[in-house]
DNA sequence: TACATTTTCGAACGAACGTTCGACTCAGGC
DNA sequence: GCCTGAGTCGAACGTTCGTTCGAAAATGTA
């Protein structure tokens, strides 16, 4: 019985997290409408009947794709803020979370800032409740940091989407020939938003020092290993 | 002779401009590879066959929405900027107009944003390059930041497209019963990037607008004098 | 009126789409 | 040897796609 939600052999699940990385790289390519699930057959060398035994519909094959990508971001996310309380360091941890995965996973960082509308009925749903919590949880770092007392007066949601608009808009332009690594691009971004929203009443590029001994130092947090895919 | 580049007779424009206004809206709606023809056709009231009197193909469609889109942002923009020399000043109005033609005009606002990368051939090459002069405006505008001494150390692609990002990704949640008026939005990511990119030797609030020197005669010619749609 | 031009559209084209179906191979357990 | 189930695939289904074409309608000009 294939097809069904759990408990596959071990080959089926490999095979299929396969056919999710080569769907990735051709959906991130031609867009989710403009490939077929025939380019998929190709690109990853199983008949396009064959597909069908590891996924039920196109949709679904999308689904999966955002849903395993969205899910390794905010539990690695969720991993990372557990010993730090510093708002600011919470920021900055954000921040090369999110672009730490997304450059080093382009097809799915594509997949997901471009193909976010393309779900329907209850994938839909599904993805948009991790989104969801994910904002909120970005959400809830900035009102942290606000109430430090060291933001100035602005719109809390505008302010953290902004955030995001910087942090996503990258899929259209990151080059790795060209660019800074993903850890310099992360600590532009993450001080051009503290600067950004600071009130200018005390200096944000350092910790504030609250009972929070970790990451007392700005500049390099231990380096974030990334995992192969998966 | 229908189909060709100049010189039609007026109601052949005005209904042309039409067609482009309920494209842009399904497009904006469906996607470029997710909308039809047909939609086009039943959203305009056009037969499908009479669509092709107005435009030779789907991508010609889609290279005119944006053509008409990006010539007006850049068009206003050196009108905007033709008085002013504060390079403050001169960022706040680049986000100004960016954000006030987008909020504006959403459906175009979403083409632009999100069906970059669909064109193909000449019609691709010539969106290029009126991005690349778009995207080349607002770098000079932030070396001169920079050459004025406000601006602390950092690699000046990451920021300008760090400020594009901001504004770009504002077609994903941008909601008018909600969010601020886009003026509010405006001044709040222009107070987040110029904060965030400023060192801190000088105030970078200054009075809005008026008050300004003029001078520095960059003469604009109207070479992409396209009517204003709406 | 009669003619020429512009505008419209129904019908159809071939191609490509997502998905299904039944037959096939190939293990491992009896 | 035979059975069962997992895995694979060629062929085809019905639908929709972008585009074309010729003829009809509408409009302008004399």
């Amino acid at each position: 019985m294939p097809k069904t939600e759990h408990s596959h052999h071990p080959a089926f699940d490999r095979k299929l997290a396969l056919i999710l990385r080569y769907a990735a790289r051709v959906f991130s390519e031609k867009g989710f409408e403009g490939a077929s699930v025939r380019d998929i057959s190709r690109a990853s060398g199983v008949s396009l009947s064959g597909l069908y035994y590891y996924f039920e519909s196109k949709q679904k094959l999308l689904y999966l794709i955002q849903l395993y990508a969205f899910s390794n971001i905010v539990r690695r996310l969720e991993e990372r803020l557990a010993a730090v309380t510093d708002p600011v360091v919470r920021v900055r941890i954000l921040v090369r979370n999110h672009l730490d995965y997304f450059l080093h996973h382009p097809a799915e960082m594509k997949v997901l800032s471009h193909e976010a509308d393309e779900l329907e009925g209850r994938f839909r749903r599904e993805i948009a409740e991790i989104k969801k919590r994910y904002y909120s949880l970005a959400l809830g770092i900035f009102e942290d940091l606000r109430s430090s007392g060291a933001v100035r007066r602005m719109n809390p949601r505008v302010a953290v989407l902004s955030l995001f608009g910087m942090m996503n808009w990258i899929y259209t332009w990151y080059n790795p020939k060209v660019d800074p690594s993903p850890e310099a691009i992360a600590d532009t971004m993450a001080g051009i938003f503290l600067e950004g929203v600071a009130n200018g009443h005390r200096p944000l590029r350092v910790s504030n020092g609250r009972a929070n001994r970790v990451a007392h130092s700005t500049r390099r947090e231990p380096e974030f290993a990334v995992r192969a895919a998966s």
